[in-house]
DNA sequence: ATAACACTTAGAGTTAACTCCAAGTCAAGA
DNA sequence: TCTTGACTTGGAGTTAACTCTAAGTGTTAT
């Protein structure tokens, strides 16, 4: 598969998969006799996932570690396990945060429902 | 309340402090006598609002939006209203995608679970 | 064969959100 | 009085994560 197409399919633009490639947060991609990368099943695989993670805002650093880790083989599942398990907690703070703002959110703006309720009573009058 | 005070107070350093006021992103504060910021208690709901907003994620400059709009008083109260509703959608599109994530986040680690299972039975043989 | 076009690399530039720095002011204590 | 320390301002520097540019190569259509 060509640059091109995973740009379409996963919705990341050429300069993005390229950058990641480069700085290790996907494996590096093979390239065919003219020079130009080929993506393997398994390549779309990482993307994906790694497109998964960045949207749920982990940060890069922490995902290249996470494939350099993968890359050293058996020897670090159990620290690749222990990376993923903070990362979930992180997230799930994230999330706490999250509810609690839309809490807000939802009293402010049933608030301003009312006071434009008062407002439109006012203009009948 | 000073400066050092409110930092405390929110954990928000005095530059970010400082930077906020200057942006715009919170009204800007009284100085006494000497020219030293006292914060009001409106001063300080500004910024725990503001504080909530930005742990969620919200961009500053959709908060400078806001606060300016406050300044310009009841004729924007729907315009706010509107803000606020757009943002409230945009979080619950953010929490989507941190569900999601820890949805996969927790599959991964359950097989992490399951192989170092299998390699401690190997070690056990 | 030549033009058009997608691709390559290395490296510079951009954006958001801080964070730090320098130079200066002012009140309070030794 | 002198020094210490918290504060002031304006502006420069930093970090993360892209995003863009330039210069060059290789394949395809006319």
């Amino acid at each position: 598969m060509t640059i091109t197409e995973v740009s379409k399919k996963f919705d990341l633009s050429q300069d993005t998969l390229r950058y990641y490639e480069r700085i290790g947060l996907i494996p590096s991609v093979n390239r065919n006799k003219g020079g130009i990368r080929d993506y393997t099943d398994e390549d779309l695989k990482w993307i994906e996932f790694i497109k998964c993670m960045r949207g749920a805002g982990l940060p890069i650093e922490v995902l290249i570690e996470y494939v350099t880790l993968f890359q050293q083989g058996d020897a670090t599942t159990q620290a690749r396990k222990e990376l993923l398990i903070e990362q979930r907690q992180q997230l799930i703070a994230r999330m706490e945060d999250i509810k609690k703002t839309l809490e807000l959110l939802n009293y402010k703006i049933e608030s301003y429902e009312n006071s434009v309720a008062i407002i439109e009573k006012d203009l009948k009058r």
